[in-house]
Order: structure tokens, then C-alpha cells, then sequence
DNA sequence: GTATATGCAAAGTCTTTGCATCGTT
DNA sequence: AACGATGCAAAGACTTTGCATATAC
């Protein structure tokens, strides 16, 4: 059984599979942080100069529609974008390097579980940590 | 020791009392749930019908910068805003009946401890979930 | 060949800012 | 009286939309 890739499943939904998707698909696969829309624009004119920005405002949307991407909002006024993966509903953003980790853990299931033990069934779990990352934090020493 | 509300830390702090920011801060105080800037105008022109959205924005931020309140992005694109209290950086939103919940616990603590575990030094915790409170969840049975 | 996707430009939403006037101190 | 705060309108940042043209099927 061969996995479907988003070409395949964009074309399976009656969708027409197009070079400006395409691209837009490739870059945030292939990105190892998240990118907002015009971030991810600047990444495609590396490879392809004309693309319009409402493009790929529309091939996210698509995606979103398709379960391929997700967007995800840290808390700027910008929507950032990934590939979608149900797991990934915690962002680990280090305010020192900048980088976005994502915490492969069962730390999102006891925030769940924690809740229900609570009374409230939660559907949808958005944890955004700012903080230092273990990388970084090695590298300075703790105040006393 | 007299509290401090927040016209006198306004006034403390140099800055002016007004008809304005005395209004947006009952209103943000006395209000049920986080309210947008427009949903805060709207809630002030029912006591006083001549004021501002750009003062309700300068108001707010003023507010923030005293560390009398504080904005929350609940995943849309307006701002939502609340009184601070350094611990609400929990925010449980009802699907059903919208209502937005703190959950008065130890939830955020726990994660800020087990992410330390795994050597990341979270800073700032925001927890969204949203789900069905204990309320309507009890109105609900369940699927089998 | 036909219907969908694109590019461009215009509009829409939320927020911020410049400037003359008003109001607090 | 002086200077900070307000109202208004204009501009800014990000995103969406209308429409003619281009392109995948």
C-alpha cells in the first residue's frame, strides 16, 4: 500500500494539482521551523520568483481543508504553518535561539486526562511555551 | 496597608486618571469572560456612549504596562483581554456555552515541571484548550 | 474545451499613529 | 497654564476576495 503524498491526495479530492501547490507543499515540509505566509513566499521565490502571496494564502487553505497542514498561532498577530501532525499541539518556543521544538511526549494526554479528572473534555489542547531550550540553557549558568 | 486600586496606581505611576480609563478598567474587572477591544467598547458605550475604540487600545495598553491587565490569544485573530493575575495562564473554552474557565490548579506548574525535567526552562506558559465544560457535558450522554 | 487556479489589485479586519483639541494636574 | 489624553481620520499589518487570464484535466 503505497502512502498517498499531497499531490496525489490534492488530486483524489477533485482538486487540480498545480506547480505554485506544489511548491508551497514542498517548502513547509521541508521547513524545520514554522512559517507564516509571506515567510513561507520569500522561502518558494528561492526557487520559483513568481508566486503570488494570495496563492499561498489559498494552497493553505487548501491544505488546512485536506488535513495536510495546520496553522498554528503563537501569540503574534501572524499565523504561522506546518504540516499537519494531530501530535504536535505544543510548541516549545526558546526566546534565546529562536528555534520551535516540538515536545514528543505524553505531556499533551495528562493535560487531558488531568481535565477530564476535572469534569472538562477537552477536544482540542494548544500549549505554547516560551522559555530557554536544553541547548541554550547549558550555556548559562543558573543565577545562584 | 490600603490596596492600591488601579486609579491610584495609574496616578502613582504619573500618569492621568480619566473618565476613559476609569470605564475601561470597570469594565474589564467586572466582566465574565476575556472581551475583544470592540466587545470592550460596546460593554462602555452601554454606561457612556462617547468613547473611542483608539483609546480603548491606548487604555489597554497602559493597563498592560502597569501589569493591571493582560492579553490573551485564544487562536483567532482579534485580542482578547483580562485583568492580570499571573496565574491564569490557563484558559479552558466551553464549545457548548462559550464560557471561558481558569482552572484554578496546579496544571500549569506540573508542565512548567515536567518540561524542566526534559531541560527546557519554560518562562511563560500559555495552556488553550478548548472542549465542554463539566456543565454541558453532564447535559450530554455519551456515545455509548 | 471546460472548469478550476492564478495573479493582480482592491477591500476587509484588527490595531496603531498623527495631530488638533480637550481635560487633569 | 502646561502637558498628557482624547477623538477623529488616516495608515499599517495581515488576510481575503473579485475578476480576467492562464492552465490542468
Amino acid at each position: 500500500m503505497a502512502a498517498m503524498d499531497a499531490a496525489d491526495q490534492i488530486r483524489a479530492s477533485g482538486y487540480r494539482m498545480t506547480r505554485q501547490r506544489q511548491l508551497v507543499w514542498d517548502v513547509l515540509h521541508g521547513a524545520e521551523r514554522h512559517l507564516s505566509a509571506d515567510e513561507l513566499l520569500d522561502a518558494i521565490r528561492d526557487h520559483d520568483p513568481d508566486l503570488n502571496l494570495s496563492s499561498v494564502y489559498r494552497t493553505l487553505a487548501l491544505l488546512v481543508e485536506l488535513g495536510l497542514a495546520q496553522e498554528v498561532r503563537l501569540g503574534d498577530a501572524v499565523s504561522y504553518w506546518e504540516p499537519a501532525h494531530a501530535q504536535d499541539e505544543d510548541h516549545l518556543i526558546c526566546d534565546t535561539c529562536g528555534k520551535v521544538l516540538h515536545h514528543p511526549s505524553e505531556l499533551v494526554d495528562q493535560i487531558r486526562e488531568h481535565l477530564r479528572g476535572h469534569g472538562f473534555e477537552a477536544k482540542d489542547v494548544k500549549l505554547v511555551v516560551h522559555g530557554q531550550c536544553p541547548e541554550c540553557g547549558d550555556r548559562k549558568v543558573d543565577s545562584h
